[in-house]
RNA sequence: GGUCUCUUAGUAUAACGGUUAGUACAACGGGUUUUCAUCCCGUCAACGCGGGUUCGACUCCCGCAGAGAUCACCA
């Protein structure tokens, strides 16, 4: 395979949400799967839009997903620099010669004056092109002038890797700006011209890019550059409507899911098959399967839906996963920062022991800190939540506390305080108390948690230890 | 309005012109000694519409409708 040379190319005026990393996670399969190279490139020509951070926070969304880049901000390369505003000297460089070579010219014309053509064709109900408001005697280009493509007017025929043959008439070719008045050049220019210094190879954009293709397609001739691939991705579709997923809709930035604990393998499963497949019916992909698996052309081509239960049900998946094959340890090293403060108090192995029997019940990492509080903190004793559980309410109070001080006392005599000794006495509790399961289990486990659902009862037990659960039980049948 | 794109269940998708239209999430029901979850089993649910081509069309062609993108000195 070909060596690709793909890149992302962000502009920074603000996070990086779930809506636009897929145009980060493509280029980087494409890159490796070939062994090439992804290029990160800050695309900071709009003065007036740039977030200060923004740059840290997209740095921040790729390293946490495990995309790294092979060039760009902080690792560097042989294309330095990597932020186009460091660049302005090659834009220009470029669009002088194309002044000279007769295909750009400087433009004197006043915005008011653009303006006024412009509403002049709305008003006649004619498409606007500049061009048929070319100045006829352009000056020599200085500083503080914008720069236009002078346009050649023709069809264009091209292959869009996503989307199929295209072909455009010339009526949507225009003398679009190379080089703003400020000095800095547009994105339709600079792109080109570090996607042709950066050798790259694919260019891997969203759809919104499609229409401009022709213009691009004509600065491409106008330099001399072959053309690389044209990539279309499709969008994300917020969750309701029809609509792109934007920050408008509360697209969340990537980094905010960290923080609620879902674990990167799941975001970039998930998004990498959001509007992709291999034809298999494999649902969930490591990094590298990705890598290997992922194909341009199974891209959809039509957008797809954000849909946040998905996104979830596939973080579960991975949660158990790493727990199943790396350990309670591994998926332990994941979970800090997501425990209840009080389980600051205990041992690193007591938190293990909580993780390893809650974890198949984590749908994200923050669940922790509502599902193990019993583990660490003495529950409030609350004598409805027995009395009128829907197995306990026909029992009568003597009833309850009698039960309770059975129980106590058979698990008093255990030896051994672990899950298989503790479910030896359960089983006979069962059998000497001719109580069925619901009811003995919920008066213990509500007793002993007073959550609404906890692990298997003799998991509980074993990992609150010998001591809390009977202090609890007696504390309970004391309030009775 | 011009140009371009898209259209399989609620959602994401599979299908090289011939399948009872497959899978996953969701929903609903059931099973596993309590709960919640996992896991397992099951149910519901789709080819936008209309024409062609063909023995046969989700699949090819043409219209229509709907949805989207773009028409900036933003990217």
């Amino acid at each position: 395979m070909k060596k690709a040379i793909t890149r992302f190319a962000p502009s920074p005026t603000g996070y990086i949400h779930i809506g636009n990393v897929r145009s980060a996670i493509y280029p980087y399969l494409v890159a490796k799967q070939s062994n090439g190279k992804l290029i990160l490139r800050i695309e900071d020509t709009d003065r007036g839009r740039y977030v200060e951070g923004a740059t840290e926070l997209i740095e921040d969304t790729l390293k946490w997903l495990g995309l790294d880049w092979d060039e760009g901000p902080i690792v560097g390369g042989p294309n330095e620099p990597y932020f186009q505003s460091e660049r302005k000297d090659i834009y220009v460089k470029w669009a002088k010669k194309l002044i000279d070579a007769g295909r750009a010219y400087a433009d004197p014309t006043p915005e008011e004056k653009i303006d006024e053509y412009r509403r002049e064709c709305n008003e006649k109900k004619i498409p606007f092109l500049y061009r048929n408001f070319r100045p006829e005697n352009p000056p020599k280009w200085e500083p503080g002038m914008p720069i236009r493509l002078k346009t050649i007017p023709k069809s264009y025929d091209w292959h869009d890797e996503v989307m199929g043959d295209m072909h455009t008439g010339p009526e949507v070719l225009d003398d679009i700006i190379l080089i703003k008045k400020d000095g800095f050049p547009t994105y339709n220019f600079a792109h080109i011209v570090d996607d042709a210094e950066m050798d790259i190879t694919h260019v891997m954009r969203g759809v919104e890019y499609l229409s401009s293709t022709p213009n691009y397609l004509a600065l491409y001739e106008a330099l001399g550059l072959d053309r690389p691939l044209l990539v279309s991705l499709p969008h994300i579709l917020a969750p309701t409507g029809n609509k792109k997923l934007g920050k408008r809709d509360g697209a969340k930035s990537v980094t905010e899911y960290r923080d609620d604990g879902v674990l990167p393998e799941a975001m970039l499963n998930y998004l990498a098959c959001l509007g992709w497949n291999d034809g298999t019916e494999q649902e969930i992909y490591t990094k590298d399967e990705l890598i290997k698996c992922f194909s341009i052309d199974r891209i959809q081509n039509s957008g797809a839906r954000y849909d946040e239960t998905k996104l979830l049900w596939m973080n579960g998946q991975w949660i158990r996963r790493i727990f199943d094959e790396q350990g309670a340890r591994a998926l332990y090293d994941r979970t800090i920062g997501f425990w209840p403060e009080e389980a600051e108090n205990y041992s690193e192995d007591y938190r293990v022991k909580v993780l390893s029997i809650i974890y198949d019940r984590l749908k994200t990492l923050s669940d922790l800190k509502t599902m193990t509080n019993y583990f660490f903190t003495e529950p409030e004793i609350d004598i409805n939540a027995i009395v009128e559980n829907k197995f306990l309410k026909k029992m009568s109070e003597a009833e309850i506390e009698n039960l309770l001080k059975v129980a106590i006392k058979k698990l008093s005599s255990i030896k051994e305080w672990n899950e298989d000794e503790l479910q030896t006495a359960l089983n006979e509790l069962l059998t000497e108390t001719g109580k069925k399961p619901a009811e003995l289990f919920s008066l213990i486990r509500i007793s002993v948690s007073f959550a609404p659902f906890s692990p298997a009862l003799n998991l509980t037990l074993a990992v609150l230890g010998r001591e809390k659960s009977l202090a609890r039980l007696n504390a309970v049948a004391r309030s009775i």
